[in-house]
DNA sequence: AATATGAATGTAAGCGTTTACATTACATGA
DNA sequence: TCATGTAATGTAAACGCTTACATTCATATT
């Protein structure tokens, strides 16, 4: 069933069967109802790749994440999917499982495949070291389509970053922390991505306008389990350290820092704060459950596919947008503003 | 840049590219060395929407799911798009956001992409029910490419199924239970789809081997947060209802029923024993960590996959595809078989 | 030397659309 | 009545590949 047994049954010739279909050229009143007509009852369909062939782009979208089972990512793409799919765009997903190798492989795979734009979800596709040509990949990708990616940015044409304001609220929330008398605050961080550096920052400034001078000094980088990381603490602590607050860059570090804190015996919030991030489903799993920030994923998916839409239809838009985040207090702070 | 391009640099025909191309042709070392050095060379990609048109197919399988922010789900693509890149082949996400009309409108939008073959994951895709017809959905689909089913059963040509043991699994873990001394086991389910079925015949199984036959009733079916569930037990408590022990078809119904014990002042597991189900993440964020049924979803993935590239490359293979499952026993039970 | 054989390569016809350009039909005004 | 403009439709080329079939070429066989 092609495009010339509907023009037959119909008719006419297949450009007008195309023009209804595509519905972009004038067809008489009539004419178009007799070829709708048609269709419905014989359930025709384009053939995709034809139709690609012709128009070159076969209104796909690329999301390249680290890890789709995140927690994080999941819902991002669950967020990014459906957001997309109401603008009659599918979605191509490609996970690199961390693999620094895959993120390059993978994207050009689905430059490739003529997606008309890819989505790099997660701050670990930005490189934030010193070398100025280590994101180059990125940008060959935006010289041919564009490319958002959420949470990270990066400062060149064709890439739109969507990101929370990530120092700020770090900022915020460890600056509320202090005020309320915490001395000794710590940061536990998953990596140096770029939102985790933003974070970091975040805290870092937060204790320096409060005249603590060794702010590096109370950041743990750590990547790990939930139970790498509660032996973590308790070891640090063994060996000394002391602090009164955690402010995590995840949720799932804020759970560790939760059971450390049972089995050293240490009152949640009375002596000990727990602050996580992301506002997962994780937080509310523990008890207390969680303080955390929510960095309002969803609003931040749709805003990312809202600006996607206008970078296609050609208007012009701003190469990054802040979103910023809302603080949920529960179980592991005392009552914060 | 296109294949016409590459074959005048190359002196030869646009025949003997495609035949280096796709390798399935006889090419003397010569000429194949000097072509595959142009395509080096010049980074030419083959078009594939030309491609899709010649061959008919796109190398790309078509994942259909509820929500893939659903921790189990998330898991679940993970595991397939990582597996099914393996074999070279792209993956197109759908989420039907559990609307019941989504899921037979994005399966037939998947198909009409040429996908070359559907994987519906989760056993939501089949209606239990008793209309005979309700699945015609899967019949058509399944007439023209092959449809794999992660955790659900239907017996029709052209469709595969693998899932876990889950009658199984919550048997023998209910009637472990019931040989420990429980005298009351409680089943919460989450929904009536073709495992959550599976899941309670096996409690009921087990209760009437053990001579309980109100096992109907000791069945709680309900949707709904944590929160709204941990509730649902405390009321259920008190208005009478007893019971020493709680199996859950899924992780986030345990973490309700653990909150309820903390808040009902129940001990667990001494006065009170919780089962989980999928050894989630979340089964280890709580206090105690909880024993949860793993049906080792990472190898039941690798299967499915393994079975599709069979069933591919024409194979026979068994419609039906069983996985055994693995207790992992933690703190919400006392030590179990 | 003539011929058969088979490997390597080329030719050209699809695959099912879109769309620029050509054509037709029809209404309008002179 | 005829030229003119416009709306509706048709024709055919293009998109970039695969592959059946045709051709060439080199080698083996007689």
């Amino acid at each position: 069933m092609n495009i010339y047994d509907i023009s037959e049954k119909a008719g006419v010739s297949i450009a007008t069967v195309s023009r209804v279909i595509n519905g972009n050229a004038k067809v008489s009143e009539k004419t178009r109802q007799k070829i709708l007509a048609i269709i419905e009852e014989t359930g025709y369909t384009p053939n995709a790749f034809a139709r690609g062939l012709g128009l070159n782009t076969m209104k796909t979208i690329g999301i390249l994440c680290a890890d789709c089972s995140d927690a994080y990512l999941a819902s991002a793409i669950y967020h990014f999917e459906r957001e997309l799919r109401s603008h009659d765009y599918d979605v191509i997903l490609c996970c690199t499982g961390y693999e620094q190798a895959n993120k390059e492989k993978y994207l050009n795979l689905l430059m490739s495949k003529h997606v008309d734009a890819v989505i790099l979800a997660g701050s670990n596709f930005i490189d934030t070291g010193s070398d100025p040509d280590s994101n180059s990949y990125i940008r060959d990708a935006a010289g041919e389509i564009p490319v958002i990616i959420l949470n990270g940015f990066v400062d060149l044409p064709g890439v739109y970053c969507v990101l929370s304001d990530d120092q700020e609220s770090v900022y915020s929330v460890t600056a509320s922390l202090l005020e309320q008398g915490a001395t000794s605050p710590l940061f536990l961080s998953r990596s140096d991505s770029y939102s985790g550096l933003q974070k970091k920052k975040g805290f870092i400034r937060a204790l320096k306008e409060n005249g603590m001078k060794d702010g590096e000094k109370r950041v743990l980088s750590t990547p790990g389990t939930i139970e790498e990381n509660t032996e973590l603490l308790l070891k640090k602590a063994a060996a000394g350290l002391v602090f009164d607050a955690v402010i995590c860059s995840e949720d799932e570090l804020a759970i560790a820092a939760l059971k450390y804190a049972k089995q050293a015996g240490r009152l949640v919030p009375k002596d000990l704060s727990i602050v996580g991030f992301n506002n997962s489903k994780m937080s509310l799993c523990c008890e207390p459950e969680l303080t955390t920030i929510d960095n309002r994923l969803s609003y931040a998916c749709a805003s990312a596919v809202d600006l996607l839409m206008k970078v296609m239809a050609g208007e012009d838009v701003p190469g990054k947008l802040l979103i910023s985040s809302n603080l949920v207090v529960r179980g592991t702070t005392k009552a914060l503003k």
